[in-house]
DNA sequence: TCATTAACTGTCG
DNA sequence: CGACAGTTAATGA
């Protein structure tokens, strides 16, 4: 990729970290310093336990990432889209990644190198402050998350995960604006692909989704939303 | 055309 | 609910 056409100013990402930030004119040294890169589908370009290496920000495209279980499962941790911000949970304290990361489709990532994101954390304190804010949310999502897994059913998890991508990716022509294989979603869900079929077949035979090869539509979000709604407080 | 891959189904423990 | 076997459809050397 072009570095050029990469550059933070002409990025169209507002919700982008980097970019909110951009109006500081003490950013603009660091933004020079911004690595880019395009990431092919399915290829990797974090490995889980490699000594960390910045974080990443995605300029455009979708990413998976991913924690390996005992018996080689995965656990799809985040999947996330362009502006959304990737490696920052061993940041600082770790020194190495704990998550593996990757691209569901063409990408193109930035890269702010440790020593980068050090001195950009000293320095600029607007930047800081947001950091912080992000991290207590992400906190709170990843708690919700554990009682999630913890209550939910895999039917559940799956109506959860589809609801969740909807809201996410949105939907384009009726259907779910992201990719993902059945194993995908197993790993989302905490199941095995064969289960995962079972309830999207399921769901269909319901009429409350519909599917075009990959591709997922939901057709009635209030019924779904209503199926795992009693899980959602308490 | 053959081989590979992914979605799907049936069944058993 | 997970694991294994087996079918089907699409894709591509």
């Amino acid at each position: 990729m072009k570095e050029e056409s990469a550059i933070c100013y002409t990025c169209i990402n507002e919700n982008c970290f980097i970019k909110k930030h951009l109006h500081l004119e003490q950013m603009r040294q660091f933004v020079l310093k911004k690595k880019s890169f395009v990431c092919k589908k399915s290829e990797q370009f974090i490995t889980e336990g490699a000594p960390l290496q910045g974080l990443y920000f995605i300029c455009s495209g979708k990413v998976k990432t991913v924690k390996t279980g005992i018996n080689g499962r995965e656990q799809i941790v985040r999947l996330t889209k362009n502006g959304d911000t990737i490696g920052f949970r061993g940041f600082g304290t770790s020194k190495r990644y704990l998550i593996g990361a990757y691209a569901l489709e063409d990408s193109v990532l930035c890269n702010f190198s440790n020593e980068t994101m050090l001195e950009i954390l000293q320095t600029v304190p607007e930047f800081t402050y947001a950091l912080m804010l992000f991290y207590a949310d992400e906190l709170n999502k990843s708690e919700n998350n554990i009682r999630k897994i913890a209550h939910m059913n895999v039917r559940e998890r799956v109506i959860d995960l589809l609801l969740y991508i909807h809201r996410k990716f949105g939907q384009v022509n009726g259907l779910i604006d992201i990719e993902l294989s059945r194993k995908e979603i197993a790993d989302f869900a905490g199941t095995t692909e064969e289960q995962a079929i079972r309830i999207l077949s399921s769901l269909k035979k319901e009429t409350l989704i519909k599917t075009v090869g990959k591709r997922i539509g939901i057709l009635a979000i209030p019924e779904l939303r209503t199926e795992i709604m009693e899980h959602k407080y308490f």
